[in-house]
DNA sequence: ACGATAAATTCTACAGTGTAGGTTTAACAA
DNA sequence: TTGTTAAACCTACACTGTAGAATTTATCGT
């Protein structure tokens, strides 16, 4: 390991740095990152990081920022629709957790008011406001999405250190309904999965909206149906 | 910090290292917390706590699982349509964050497989099961239920340390749409915006069944509605 | 009553962490 | 040239999780 000698560039700046800092995770998990690690990646003393990013909560927060950017990449022919442009950035987010499994926690934990997360909002909200949807309809829109995504997402991806983790094994006697269940689980982590639940996710918003611009329409029709058991 | 002679008995086992640990995270926060500062509180060699747990891993787990408890406790009277218990568990859970906003990360990120986590999954699913939802709708439930819970919750509890944090404040002439929204956000973490984006997922499952069940229901007819535009 | 065994606690020690503060060098401006 | 600034390195410190061993007490079969 032959050190640099001190004054002469190592070409880092605050990208390169997240990068490496993300491979590195991607590889060897959260729990063995650390700085003196990610020095050593980049051929580095420890404290030359420290001149481009603040501290380790610092790190943490600018690979969230990278691996967000991932999602945001080739934006420019996403579909229309509201609900189309829906789809198109769940999928895309969830690529991106499972390129980066071991990453995605601090996604999920961080609160995410980066350019790069808030634009891809904007491109949200604006398509449905676009679309007729009531305003408090659209208003809470991104925070039932990101949090059914970022708390199933999490879920999904927190068995198995590398991409999905299997279903837990169930005791057939003490959970019978479970374990009768179990089955349909199969696909745990699959698209098919991911989509049964986000067009579940969907539908409840956009039942809202048609809720509150035609009182007789779909979901009230439901409830009653329903009532007469 | 009068130490104890070796060989007397502490009173340590799991439950009480639990619950101090949940106090200590309560009052410092995850990141301040360790085993000596725990072993500390409790007036003990940090090594006495390996002895009832593991290691760290395992504390967090045990923390976990005690904070989870507290959602089961009362369980008895609970309420009966699926709908209703549906609810039940969710505001519990919810409120049980509230109580440990700087606990709840590690519930989130943690696959919880505890019998009290599987026990209340199990009420859960019999009871739709009960009301006659079709299999893969109650299957799928658990998963998207509490994928729902852990992202919302954590999104709204990651701001201010103790409790919710504000919504960050945003460029109004960068992001125009959301800045037009936030007004509608006012209620940023109450019980008025959880209860209406749980209505939503709960609205989500409705449908599936109910369109499942019936061809030609509320799901079908709201999606020919809106594609005459 | 007694010796053996097991259990609970403490003690010691070590490798590893984040980072504050200071030092060195190179590049550049005047 | 000289002074300044930026980027890197070096040293040091307080702190962490925990392995391994020592110590004391309680329990139990005989």
């Amino acid at each position: 390991m032959t050190r640099r000698t001190q004054g002469t560039s190592a070409g880092l700046d605050r990208e390169r740095i997240a990068a490496a800092a993300v491979v590195l995770v991607d590889r060897d998990g959260l729990e063995r990152f650390g700085v003196r690690r990610l020095a050593e990646e980049l051929g580095v003393d420890p404290m030359s990081i420290y001149h481009h990013i603040k501290g380790k909560a610092a790190l943490l927060d600018a690979m969230s920022q990278a691996v967000l950017a991932e999602v945001a990449a080739g934006a420019d022919d996403a579909p229309r629709g509201w609900e189309e442009i829906t789809r198109w950035t769940a999928h895309r987010y969830r690529e991106m957790a499972y390129r980066h499994p071991r990453v995605f926690p601090l996604l999920a934990t961080r609160a995410q008011t980066s350019p790069v997360a808030l634009a891809a909002l904007e491109r949200l909200v604006t398509a449905m406001r676009e679309a007729g949807l009531p305003d408090q309809v659209v208003a809470d829109a991104p925070l039932m999405l990101f949090g059914f995504l970022n708390g199933y997402l999490l879920a999904v991806l927190s068995g198995g250190p590398d991409g999905v983790g299997d279903m837990p094994a169930i005791d057939a006697t003490a959970y019978p309904t479970m374990a009768t269940l179990m089955p349909l689980q199969a696909g745990f982590g699959s698209v098919a999965e991911f989509d049964r639940m986000l067009d579940a996710v969907l539908g409840g918003i956009r039942n809202r909206a048609n809720r509150q611009g035609d009182p007789l329409s779909a979901q009230t029709t439901a409830n009653a149906r329903r009532a007469l058991h």
